[in-house]
RNA sequence: GCCCGGUUAGCUCAGUCUGGUCAGAGCAGGGGACUCUUAAUCCCUUUGUCACAGGUUCGAAUCCUGUACCGGGUACCA
């Protein structure tokens, strides 16, 4: 059963092309002449069988390619494999590659190897799989039937390829942090709680990479990046999954204006490593487009061009909202009330004008815009403005109405920052499940001194829905999250198997 | 969590409003014909817990209730 492709069905369709380029065309009437023997593998997408002859094509890494097999050329005991052939089977064929009257590259077979056989039913090969449950829980069967699926997530790796390349083009140290914390911080979320046997004590999964890598500038790093995984202990929706990737980048000496750059710098070499999109929906004639950083989201046109627009919270709420909401600081609960915002109760003043941008200007805003300047209240790791400490310096980006990066003057003064998170404690106590834990770890870190940096944090997952139009966060996630599909015996039956080896390591 | 919609053969779907030859089609599977096909074609043919559990009825895929799962929306979510 020994076979090993000699070239992938591209690279026999080439040697075709270039033989022809050497060969004169044949004369009247004769068939098309036979070029170089190749060795070819692939799973058997379709056939057609004809009797005596036989018409496959297989399909290989997005590549697809016709077998012409003919009994009287491969030999009676090879074709009775081909008659016993299923779509799905995994094939290597070795033949030579010619081109048929219809003109299609083929490979004509000299002999047949079965490489394994499929023991269950593709989906229907015309409609192919179309049921959104099974398209996300065997993403296998969904990137097998189709190979628009299989490009798709190939744009999603040159994204984080290419915001990998940028930040090691401008200096950034690629490095790795504990996903398992025993305090989680750097973002107000809720966990995932986990179990350490050997400790006998819960360990938490990071909600945020931010305070690691912060240390990181302590112990001297200028430049520093992650992307990994973060976990929040949250709901499905179409912009959220429990399990999302994260780019969080922290440079020193540079402040909230130099990540705004690096963002900016971010966002468009992404568009411009996936080039022009293909086969966006015409709308108002401007698609498909040359220009990658022109491009089609949701049926609408989204300019990537920069400069990026950008623009104070203050005066977005200003604008849109018709008030000004530093002057009528002491009346914003009123003005949330009258534009029908809600709001917490124990919101104070810049939490409630971070409630009326949120619920009525940010889902306004489609090109891409930053954001800049929010209030102290909902930003306890960021530094404040120098005029005007009810403000930090902090920026979202905004693109399609959605939140892309968040990026601030990182907060250097522990005394400072101890004040914050003991303000984030009280509200801990007072309900709030989702604020800060007192992390004397990092405090101690930056007690040392922490440069002052600038730091951001940019929803990778988010950024390729935007670059790949894709309606919902699952769309780009390979195996996104879902319910767990159980019965009850097979719930306990998962307690009963992992209960033993608990039990062995607590011993 | 809440609202709306969906769940019928391995796959893609009709059938549900109006209960009663409705257990159906195409593809896939099985048998046969066919040596230039392209969703090949032609003849024959197998396949079902109509999501699940109750209820109404002489009779339920169809009506009612509940449950599960999926999708869309909404909420939580820097």
């Amino acid at each position: 059963m020994d076979f090993s492709p000699t070239v992938t069905l591209d690279g026999a369709r080439r040697l075709l092309v270039s033989f022809e380029g050497e060969t004169s065309p044949p004369a009247d009437g004769g068939d098309a002449p036979e070029g170089p023997e190749v060795q070819v593998a692939g799973r058997v997408m379709q056939f057609r069988m004809q009797g005596k002859s036989c018409f496959a094509h297989i399909e290989d890494d997005g590549e697809r390619m016709q077998v012409w097999f003919k009994l009287d050329r491969i030999g009676e005991q090879p074709y009775a494999v081909v008659r016993l052939l299923d779509y799905g089977d995994i094939v290597g064929v070795r033949g030579r590659v010619m081109r048929t009257r219809t003109g299609e590259p083929t490979v004509v077979a000299d002999a047949i190897t079965l490489l394994v056989k499929a023991l269950q039913a593709p989906p229907e090969k015309y409609h192919g799989l179309q049921d959104q449950e099974t398209r996300y829980r065997k993403r296998h069967l969904d990137l097998l039937s189709s190979v628009e699926q299989r490009r798709h997530f190939a744009a999603r790796t040159a994204v984080v390829r290419s915001l990998r390349r940028t930040l090691e083009a401008r200096g950034f140290l690629e490095v790795e942090t504990p996903i398992l914390q025993p305090i989680p911080g750097g973002a107000t979320a809720r966990p995932f709680t986990t179990h350490w046997n050997a400790l006998r004590t819960d360990v938490f999964l990071r909600i945020a990479i931010e305070l690691h890598l912060k240390r990181l500038l302590v112990g001297g790093y200028r430049q520093v990046f992650e992307i990994g995984r973060v976990f929040r202990n949250e709901g499905l929706s179409p912009r959220h999954n429990p399990e999302f990737t994260m780019l969080e980048a922290y440079e020193a000496y540079s402040d909230y204006n130099g990540m705004r750059a690096l963002t900016e710098a971010l966002v468009v070499e992404a568009a411009s490593a996936l080039g022009p999109q293909p086969g966006a929906e015409q709308q108002g004639g401007a698609f498909p487009c040359e220009d990658p950083l022109r491009r089609s989201v949701a049926g609408r046109e989204l300019v990537l061009t920069p400069p990026f627009r950008t623009v104070r919270m203050v005066d977005l709420v200003r604008d849109i909202c018709g008030f000004d909401p530093v002057a009528e600081w002491d009346d914003l609960a009123g003005h949330a009330r009258r534009l029908g915002v809600e709001v917490q109760t124990s919101d104070g003043p810049g939490a409630t004008l971070f409630d009326i941008y949120e619920q009525r200007v940010e889902s306004q805003l489609w090109d891409p815009t930053f954001v800049l300047d929010y209030p102290a209240e909902v930003s306890p790791l960021a530094r404040h403005r120098s005029d005007d400490s009810r403000f930090v310096e902090r920026f979202e980006l905004i693109i399609a109405g959605r939140e892309l990066a968040n990026a601030f003057s990182e907060l250097n003064d522990p005394i400072d920052q101890r004040r914050r998170f003991e303000e984030q404690a009280r509200l801990r106590a007072a309900g709030d499940d989702e604020a800060f834990v007192v992390d004397e770890d990092f405090l101690e870190a930056i007690e040392m001194g922490m440069p002052p940096a600038g730091g951001l944090g940019l929803g990778v997952d988010r950024l390729v829905m935007v670059l790949t139009d894709s309606p919902s966060i699952r769309d780009v996630l390979l195996f996104p999250t879902m319910r767990p599909r159980h019965r009850d015996d097979e719930t306990h039956s998962v307690a009963a198997h992992l209960s033993p080896s608990r039990r062995a390591e607590e011993a």
